[in-house]
DNA sequence: CAAAGACATAGACACACGTAAATATTTACA
DNA sequence: TGTAAATATTTACGTGTGTCTATGTCTTTG
């Protein structure tokens, strides 16, 4: 077990932003989800996988969308995945990324919520 | 007027994440906003403005929460404030930040809406 | 008009980030 | 067993980002 909590875990743990101060230690779990999003690539592969049949999609449909390498897709898939957006699964030669969308959804309950 | 949309303006033109793929230009138009949300810093800072009575907050006030310099603080009040997260007031001696509520509840729907 | 306070801007620097090329790893199949 | 395909890892490099110090601008007030 761990006691580093994955930004995932660390947004589900804090009322909205509008309703009181996030404190310093929260923000640091919180921000990195964020950072996690806030790359154009990421976007697209977020939505790609999450608004895909299933919730899932092969890399191998991924790479064919970018104009990228794909160790660059592969990295940034990487990154979605360590910020607990993203699980992984390997099904035979392929590898299948699937939306956590709980923890969208967290995240949006955080940013959107309201005051009170 | 201007064809630069702001990313808070880019923000509302988009079904959710997971409803289908965000194209290679909504992605661009949106991950800027994102990116000014992704630091803590600047996260504390959006909360503190959000949730301070009446939506708005003195810098003054502000600047006294971190132990930043001041110009680090007005750097990332900038980064909010032109990425359309905060409005900008000048009174008197004072300048005051308004956070733009429906910016963040445009944000939060596209990330955590339903699929369908 | 001068001085002080509130905030912004400019410049500089260390570090993080996005990308690609080369290489490694894993799996299926002939 | 060996070869090809799918994906990940490593390394390297240019660019972006967060921070500070120094300085500028604007407003109030003596």
């Amino acid at each position: 077990m761990s006691l580093e909590l994955t930004p995932v875990e660390a947004v589900a743990c804090c009322p909205p932003l509008a309703r009181e101060p996030l404190s310093e230690s929260e923000a640091e779990g919180i921000a990195p989800l964020l950072k996690a999003l806030a790359d154009p690539v990421r976007l697209r592969l977020m939505s790609m996988v999450a608004s895909h049949e299933g919730g899932e999609a092969c890399v191998c449909d991924l790479n064919d969308a970018f104009e990228l390498s794909q160790p660059t897709i592969s990295h940034h898939l990487k990154v979605l995945h360590e910020a607990g957006l993203l699980d992984r699964e390997k099904r035979g030669v392929w590898v299948y990324y699937r939306a956590r969308t709980g923890a969208l959804q967290n995240l949006a309950a955080l940013i959107g919520g309201q005051a009170q």
